[in-house]
DNA sequence: CGAACAAGTCAACAGCTGTTGATTTATTTC
DNA sequence: GAAATAAATCAACAGCTGTTGACTTGTTCG
């Protein structure tokens, strides 16, 4: 009868709240699968909800990954105000995931761009986020000469390790237990070299 | 009657030909598109065959891949022999495409590789391909302690510069003209940091 | 020539994809 | 409580994908 299994929500019909679930479930899906091999049909499931109800709210595949990406564009890859001197730490201590919730958030959005860079459709929205959000910023903390280039060397560090850790499933990078401080080190250094040289 | 439009070949009947022309042409359009957004049709339609001949060759598109991939195998990225203290140079070279023939085709082999990692099926091939083709001859050169590490740095460096140049279509490091000096000088000086530090 | 065999084509099948219009169900409003 | 409106579902459609078996055509060998 009125008795459910579940106790708290005996599915309440919220507009927001199922279109807030379904940016969840996409995100999830997107962090583990590229764009083309995550299914519309997986996304809705995971929610609990048809597959039509994704059309309805985000217009389509092509709008639900958009919102996905830009939602986390909020916090991007840079967002508190620093000084070219403490990027290299920074970005070291980015990429051995030892931060707190934020850092961590940052970097699934990395990951999530990396997927799906290939695949025409959602690569042309990522291409436009990174020239926006990641190379602007980081050019202008950097801000001497050359600062275009730097800030691309940064980022291609960035992207690299990313795809060797997350799509190629290196094993060395991980930087799990004691090896973690001597990889951050590493790392710094990576980038200082950068930037310096 | 006999007379045809092309004068050389009225598509004479040679199946190894046709084999190496199915296997060029999916090397051309896994270079451009990721292997889920390349098309059996269209590989076929290049070269002017059926789609049913590459299953018969190939035993279908997952085969069709792998031997393209293992093709571009033998000119492995490190192939001549190489010392630690060449490397960073070696590579600079490499990224900059101011090589001969043999490095441009490493660089094409490299881009296949990065526009289909993701993608379950193709990830697996080029993930073994990576650890015992790239990453093992990279450590063995290097030869110091932590050379896997190092080994796997200066991938990640190589897997950044390419994944930024040609699937984030970014301009700043083409490396044309007159700037193609300063990108390798740059990216050197990157490589030896990787090694060094 | 004519049989044997390989090379290539044809047609069609399942399976899955994103997308759309009509329909049902719950919630709100008067 | 009944009408109006939003939320969600259903069913189905095209389109494309890789794959398979049966068929046709060209070549080769006796």
């Amino acid at each position: 009868m009125a008795r459910m299994a579940k106790m708290t929500t005996v599915k309440k019909r919220d507009a927001t709240a199922t279109r807030a679930a379904i940016l969840a479930a996409a995100h999830q899906r997107f962090l583990r699968e590229s764009y083309d091999n995550v299914g519309l049909r997986e996304v809705a499931g995971d929610v609990g909800v048809d597959v039509a109800l994704i059309g309805r709210y985000f217009g389509g595949k092509e709008g639900l990954f958009r919102e996905v990406v830009l939602a986390d564009k909020d916090e991007g890859l840079i967002r508190e105000p620093l000084t070219a001197a403490e990027l290299p730490a920074y970005l070291a201590q980015l990429v051995v995931e030892d931060g707190d919730e934020h850092r961590h958030h940052r970097m699934e959005m990395f990951v999530i761009m990396l997927r799906s860079a290939s695949s025409p459709k959602a690569g042309e929205i990522i291409r436009d986020l990174v020239h926006l959000d990641v190379l602007g910023p980081l050019a202008e903390i950097i801000g001497d000469d050359h600062a275009d280039m730097r800030a691309n060397m940064l980022l291609a560090i960035l992207m690299g390790i990313g795809v060797l850790r997350t799509i190629m499933k290196v094993e060395a990078l991980d930087g799990s237990t004691e090896q973690r401080a001597e990889c951050e080190y590493r790392f710094r250094c990576l980038f200082e070299a950068a930037l310096t040289c």
